[in-house]
DNA sequence: CTTGACCTTAGATTTAACTCCAAGGTTTAT
DNA sequence: ATAAACCTTGGAGTTAAATCTAAGGTCAAG
């Protein structure tokens, strides 16, 4: 059991918004001291990871109430419903995953790119990066000097 | 050449926000005509894409503006900032594909045990199936009744 | 038995990211 | 040549998601 500034310490958050998610339906702690003081257990903890993660990754916290209020017990709905709208989820999940396989494919090439070897190049935005998809893009130091000595090994200038 | 009406169509966003984006400077239009009509091009577009790409995968537009200046044209910068920068970055996207795949598993093993055969079981929430790594999460419909018959076929009632 | 660190509520304020509005200039179609 | 459909700017308003403030109650330590 926790105390609202123990969770929320533990999961580096405000205690306001503890409170905020609370009010909006999100996230009520299992009980109240007689003084009323809120008491979250470890089941309201994981909850409250759930939603963390949820938020990181762009759900907005009416999306994170709806995945939340996927569930089956005692309600009436049919279980096709429950299903359909967990195949509506998944689908914006995957969609999700594939737009960042395609920022961590330009980020990874690019950070090869970067100062992984000799050869010359003048694709070194992310937006070049993104463009290419041939695996000439490289990137080499034309005019900028090279002040941390310590990677300067894996930096070659271009004579 | 967009005008920004045809561009903010193109890519289901509003005129207003395109102006917004200006305003903040992460998205400029290449030029303007005589009359001031901002004219976009076609890396224009590209970079917009790039922007609500990001966007749709939680990154926020302070830090779309910061992955957007990653570029070493002309600069200072030594490559191996740009790269230590791009790494992080790196990090950051792997993360996030790390708590989708989370998401994603949770969410399938939810969509395959619902309505996938006649065993009982109470796994029947998101929550649920996230804390459950076994492959015992069956869902089946306890109590509530079926109303769309096309689905009637996959739903077995338990008696 | 009080000091300081906690907790309570209600309500005001902030921040990011739009979104809208007013007053007016430009283009295009009839 | 004029109405409809664009565009301009500056500034106000909105929404989501906190975050802060004020006024006070609770609790363990010294």
């Amino acid at each position: 059991m926790y105390r609202i500034g123990e969770l929320s310490k533990a999961c580096d958050v405000k205690a306001d918004t503890l409170r905020f998610y609370e009010k909006h339906g999100l996230l009520s702690p299992s009980m109240r001291t007689e003084a009323g003081y809120r008491m979250y257990t470890e089941s309201d903890a994981e909850r409250l990871r759930f939603i963390l993660r949820a938020k990181a990754v762009g759900f907005t916290l009416a999306e994170i109430t709806e995945l939340l209020s996927i569930e089956l017990d005692k309600s009436n709905w049919a279980c096709a419903d429950v299903k359909g709208m967990v195949d509506i989820k998944l689908e914006h999940v995957e969609e999700k995953i594939a737009e960042l396989n395609y920022f961590r494919e330009s980020l990874q090439r690019l950070s090869d790119a970067c100062c992984g070897g000799p050869e010359s190049a003048e694709h070194c935005s992310i937006l070049e990066a993104l463009e290419s998809n041939s695996a000439e893009v490289k990137c080499e130091n034309h005019t900028h000097q090279h002040t941390q000595t310590e990677y300067k090994a894996s930096c070659k200038v271009k004579g």
